[in-house]
DNA sequence: AACTATTTATAAGA
DNA sequence: TTCTTATAAATAGTT
């Protein structure tokens, strides 16, 4: 059906921003269980991985990933979580031990894909792979953001790359070195990770409406 | 009913991989949508940011993401899809089938954005910071990256940088000029505020081999 | 948080 | 594959 109006439950709902704050909130919250609980279906039935990241208007942030072994694009997606808008300089440092913040989810991801690689024999050739991704993923940024225009922005984005490439860079440089120097205060305003991943192969959430999963049972 | 296991319509569905190809495959195809459809209407209802990627084992990969003004961290989500096999970005794939759904939505929500802009008299400020940022969301790419490390880790990316700095620019710029020249095979249409990605895995191999991904040009 | 009337989603079948 | 349809699921509004 779908019209682009008529839905959900009691009453037909407009899909549209929902002005009460109380009953945003509460749709919110049901909703984005339900898109989580059909991601996780979606990747049972059909052996598909999936990275779900859901931003409230608040500032909180959800994500839900269909792990594998390829994980990386579950990783990917969270720490895309973790730029919130724009240039506002997060802290990059992992001691701080009081503030959650997003380098700390990060640096959990990544123990934890670590860990899975123990398994692996190939471990170490993993391992340089990603220290080399580290370094390789402003390229990748880069190729991957131009493969995405089109002609007409391509020249665009030429034009004003041509006139300053080096201040581009300068400019990365300058950061980097700040980090590294004055290890910046973190600056990071409310976005907190509450990562779900209740599903799959353990379970931890016990909402009674919805706990149907697979999981443990088959 | 929920007792852990029913689902959908004519039939109880056990939530586990479907062994027969076909009806898998269906089933993707209906339940991506449906995801993609309720993400957009969370994003909408409750004013979320979203985004979300999925890749069907066959290894085409989908994503779709609800922008706003602030759109970034979707935007920056979707791309992070486009990482991990950079390779095949300008290698050439077909079968773009099924893509045109999410283009288009986000084609119209573009436009949406857009029209709403007409009306507010930052129109100008607005757009400007969004091509600014076409420009230089490399370079919040590169510091949000940064600012995701910690001490040791920017030390070492440093040196790796040190090392080869201009190698990645020279590289980036080739990118550039043969996007320019060649007029790449992009498996897609161009989308103006581009959070879609479309693409292919060789294969998806059972080891956690991603090995061959990341930088591996370097 | 639980309930329920309704609307959606969807597995099968056509 | 797309449409149809019977049934399961999601959900807005209430309690």
């Amino acid at each position: 059906m779908v019209k682009g109006k008529g839905r959900a439950g009691r009453k037909k709902v407009e899909i549209k921003r929902i002005e009460k704050k109380d009953a945003r909130d509460v749709c919110f919250s049901k909703r984005r269980q339900t898109l989580f609980n059909k991601a996780g279906e979606l990747s049972l039935l059909c052996n598909a991985n999936i990275a779900a990241v859901v931003i409230s208007p608040a500032g909180r942030g959800f994500s839900f990933a269909h792990p594998s072994v390829d994980d990386v694009a579950d990783r990917l997606a969270s720490m895309a979580m973790g730029i919130p808008n724009n240039h506002s300089l997060g802290g990059g440092y992992h001691d701080s031990g009081e503030v959650t913040n997003i380098a700390q989810q990060q640096k959990i991801e990544y123990v934890e894909l670590q860990k899975s690689l123990e398994k692996s024999e190939k471990k170490k050739r993993v391992q340089e792979a990603m220290e080399k991704e580290r370094a390789g993923h402003l390229m990748q940024s880069l190729t991957s953001e131009v493969n995405l225009l089109g002609q007409d922005e391509l020249e665009e984005l030429h034009n004003k790359l041509s006139a300053l490439p080096y201040t581009s860079i300068a400019k990365f440089y300058q950061v980097l070195q700040d980090a590294k120097g004055t290890r910046m205060p973190l600056p990071q305003p409310h976005i907190e990770i509450a990562c779900q991943s209740q599903f799959l192969f353990e379970e931890q959430a016990v909402t009674p409406t919805n706990a149907d999963f697979p999981g443990s049972s088959t």
